[in-house]
DNA sequence: CCAAAAGTGTTGGCCTTACACCCATGA
DNA sequence: TCATGGGTGTAAGGCCAACACTTTTGG
């Protein structure tokens, strides 16, 4: 078979990007899904797609994605899973890369957000989802549970300064349950990638929080290496 | 938009499947690849693959791939990761989803393989492989140490009956490092997923080893639950 | 002065690892 | 009888989980 036969008789497909996007805000993990635009389906809740473009590599088509609907650049994500039956999408044969990207809710632009008809939804007020939306975020919940085990992911969600509590409070909502304080404190000081500040937080309480943020130098050294992280 | 140009403005691509293909002889992990038969780079060594196709979902893309070159049904994959550069096949653009399959060797068509131009080849022996293959590769490896902490990955590659000693043999070709005769034994035997034959095995040494088979109940019931398995 | 959240150490149990000798048998 | 690989138990240390009280301060 000549090289022209052999790439040129092979089919072609559709082939999409689509995000699941997290995002912490006033203590809940939350979801940035939208309105759907087109037919079939259109006005139903979706995650944030688009075609892969023939000058764009998948990750590139994710990150733009990503940028048209947030505003943001230089995100943390992590490819998951490639959906790939013929009929997941009802509109046409579509194969769908699934990425998951982790933001700072504060630093994105709502406005672009929203002129997308792009919403932040609380895990627990996720509507239905179109076609086999709802099975790739729930697989992207596992794998973040999963990363967090082996990977500092929580770290992407917060804010540059945080409180102890708030740090918790995220481990809390990505697991689901609850955390002992003494404990998480104890292993997280340990780690030695938290650098003390000066100012408190009162926001939440009357005492005040301390005010930590990521000692970058030692943060790169240990993401190299990866950790262990079980809490 | 139209439903017609949402879809049909759309970039069609070429979407490949390549399969890392894990086995288990004489004591070493192996590896099915083949040498390729097209241009570019024909002659060079290569990842089992092929072209998805419109009627058939990249899972099944992948099975038939597999049952193609090795005459097997039924293999335990796993889907790994797509790469989506655009420039990472020569020929053309392709995107391409692995999947790594773990075999057992014995069973499979050798004839069928050899007539594709497949072969085992240990672990040590993998020559450089076209494109991205050789980091297929190396991804496909690090998945299969990190699933084995989780998943009893390493009775895929055994025929029906084995001894503890090769079960052993393996996971430390798995690990590649030597793992204690005396924990690993207990650790697999607490499990309790083994059925001791009245067999023995005495190809390996004059006193003879017992041989096993995973009590089919015990081990469904742990598959669905998980288990840890830290080596 | 009280309510509300922040902060702080110790202990027991379990799990992991390290380690050495006897057994069975074919040649 | 001896060389070869198979089979067996125990003890120490590290890691994780459970657990309760004191501190601070705004209202």
């Amino acid at each position: 078979m000549s090289i022209h036969s052999f790439y040129e008789n092979a089919p072609k497909h559709l082939v999409a990007v689509d995000c699941i996007i997290f995002g912490f805000e006033d203590g809940k993990l939350k979801l940035l899904i939208m309105k759907r635009k087109v037919d079939p389906m259109a006005g139903a809740w979706s995650l944030v797609g688009g075609f892969v473009q023939d000058n764009e590599s998948t990750d590139e088509a994710a990150a733009r994605v990503l940028k048209q609907t947030t505003g943001m650049d230089h995100i943390y994500m992590d490819q998951l899973h490639t959906y790939g039956d013929v009929n997941r999408d009802t509109g046409a044969r579509v194969i769908s890369v699934t990425y998951y990207a982790l933001i700072r809710i504060k630093e994105h632009d709502r406005i672009l957000a929203n002129d997308h008809g792009a919403h932040w939804l609380s895990l627990h007020q996720i509507p239905p989802l179109i076609f086999d939306h709802s099975v790739m975020l729930q697989h992207a919940l596992d794998k973040l549970r999963d990363k967090a085990h082996t990977y500092p992911v929580g770290f992407e969600l917060l804010p540059e300064k945080f409180t102890l509590p708030q740090l918790r409070n995220l481990y809390e909502e990505i697991y689901q349950r609850e955390l002992d304080k003494r404990n998480f404190r104890k292993k997280i000081l340990a780690m030695n990638i938290l650098e003390k500040l000066d100012e408190k937080d009162k926001s939440s309480s009357k005492k005040g929080a301390h005010l930590y943020k990521f000692d970058e130098a030692k943060y790169e050294q240990l993401m190299k290496t990866g950790f262990g992280f079980t809490m």
